[in-house]
DNA sequence: TTGTAAGCGTTATCAG
DNA sequence: CTGATAACGCTTACAA
């Protein structure tokens, strides 16, 4: 940057300020400095910036895991509506472990982000506390605030109701008139789990519950643990006639396995799955599923994310928000 | 650091060594240092270590997309190697042009990251000659270098050759007697088009190559778009017996839509896909495919980069490696 | 083994 | 509108 300033006849403070806000110096000047830094090459130090400005143009966005889509969409909203603004993502993969969530936490606030993007709202004690210690915006995506508050302590959420949406599809199921409606469950994270506790009580509602047909297992979902379960399932209680998989490519494997079975879908078995991953609108029937809005939810938290970092108000925490984005059930047809 | 440095009765320096390096002080100052660091909730700015230091511990992944599963795979291997070391990963999307890379590695750089991995080798003169000047080592990955080095710029690259792989399938369908095979490709990067001219040549050697047979389009691959171009490829020549679609999604539209037409596979039409992403041992029947080292590429190429980063060799130019992690043709039940 | 001094390359601040 | 000066929080180099 002195090189620039000698080469232009300005003084570094110059330089620095005709590259960040042009408007504030005159237009020779401006020209001028413009025309050495490129004739010189002169990229500036985002370091040596960071360091002095106090800002570093990186936000921590912590997901579970890249191997799961719904957290890549997520990722890639975040990163579309950051980066025209300058902003850097700083990814974090916590495991699915509120403990390594924490860690991992810890070691990107070392790199003073500018901002936080978290997955849900189960973290560690010990992660509430660093939050509430932040002086930067937080934002909890894929989920929405429960009613109390958090340890007193007010958060911003972008989400829809993993609740609701569960609900629906059990609603959806029954309202097609099935008796024997189970559920097939993997990844059993909180919000898996709230999907499920939303399935369970609208077949309460329609009197057909029968918790006999609920199959849960810890084990990460993907389309050949569907395939496996559905069989089991089905092992088991021949005479289940629907079938709710919380994550789409659970339903696929489930719909191949079908296939291979012999099993006419949804004649003999409807199947609703969860997430509208690619490719659900073509499986062979189309699958009924729920569609999340998995990237708006990036792009909304990097939204409020950089309304929180323009003006340097110490935190939303003032305004915290609850943005509902909703989900839409596709009626396809496997239901 | 200073606050730590006195309630430890020691000076900042020996704050710094302490934490770093702690087999280069004293067990006693170790243990006071370390006992008021953690009392005082110090994190050290790695912004402020960067500056100091001229390491930033982040290293600029460059890949064209999010939604392709193949450079979240890549993606992951290399968070996987990097972060153990303390890296992190700054990730940029190119969105398939070597125009918008350049533009991206500039951004990237600016924030000094301590090595760049790059995909393909498709990069434009720009691309070139910034990295010619870096002094930080670089990894393509991939793909692998071509006999002749780029502008007499050696070059280090992970992959396995898209050319061989290609020919792998269409030797497979040669050998499996098929009589007119096509291919259909979308996402028309390099490293398709070498797999489709590996293609080509399998079945110009094996004497059954028909120019008509082969439907590219620029458009992102998809189950959709597999869908679709299955129909179009079949209405357009009714007596194709073999397909090769470049990307597992497309075949999996492919098959989806061949249910869907009653188009028996493999009887009536051999598939093969590309990639072995996941579900694709699902498929009815089976799909075969090719299974490329994805994640492997990503881990092997964050290797080579620390190690260069770890001595500070102005870069590994003098011994640049070009290492081949291969691929497997899985013979499944579609050919 | 520990400490001192001098930056690293910017930007905030305030004066001109 | 421009410039001088003092940080920003740490590490390198060297001295003790």
């Amino acid at each position: 940057m002195a090189d620039v300033a000698a080469a232009a006849g300005v003084s570094a403070m110059t330089v620095s300020r005709a590259l960040r806000r042009p408007d504030t110096v005159s237009e020779e000047v401006r020209a001028r400095v413009e025309e050495a830094s490129r004739r010189l090459g002169f990229v500036p130090s985002r370091v040596a910036s960071a360091l002095a400005s106090a800002r570093t143009m990186t936000v921590a966005v912590l997901i579970p895991s890249l191997t799961n889509a719904v957290f890549i969409d997520l990722l890639a909203g975040v990163q579309e509506a950051l980066s025209p603004q300058g902003y850097q993502p700083l990814i974090g993969i916590t495991g699915y472990g509120p403990e390594a969530e924490e860690r991992v936490l810890r070691t990107q606030l070392a790199h003073d982000p500018d901002g936080v993007i978290l997955s849900g709202l189960d973290h560690t004690p010990g992660t509430w506390d660093l939050l509430r210690s932040l002086t930067i915006p937080v934002v909890h995506t894929m989920d929405l605030t429960a009613e109390v508050e958090h340890g007193d302590c007010p958060v911003q959420t972008v989400g829809f109701s993993q609740y609701d949406a569960g609900y629906a599809v059990g609603a959806h199921l029954a309202a097609r008139g099935r008796r024997r409606i189970g559920l097939i469950a993997g990844q059993l994270d909180p919000r898996t789990r709230q999907r499920c506790d939303g399935w369970r009580q609208a077949l309460r509602d329609a009197g057909r519950h029968d918790p006999a047909l609920e199959l849960m297992v810890p084990d990460a979902t993907s389309v050949a643990l569907g395939a496996e379960l559905l069989e089991r399932a089905l092992a088991t209680h021949p005479d289940t006639d629907a079938l709710f998989l919380c994550n789409d490519d659970l339903a696929q494997g489930a719909l191949f396995q079908c296939a291979r079975l012999g099993i006419p879908v949804p004649e003999r078995l409807a199947v609703a799955g969860f997430n509208d991953l690619a490719g659900a609108a073509w499986t062979v029937p189309p699958l009924t599923t729920v569609a999340t809005p998995r990237r708006a939810i990036g792009v909304e938290a990097a939204r409020l994310l950089i309304a929180g970092m323009a003006d340097r108000t110490p935190k939303d925490r003032e305004n915290p928000r609850r943005v509902d984005l909703g989900f839409r059930l596709m009626v396809r047809e496997t239901t």
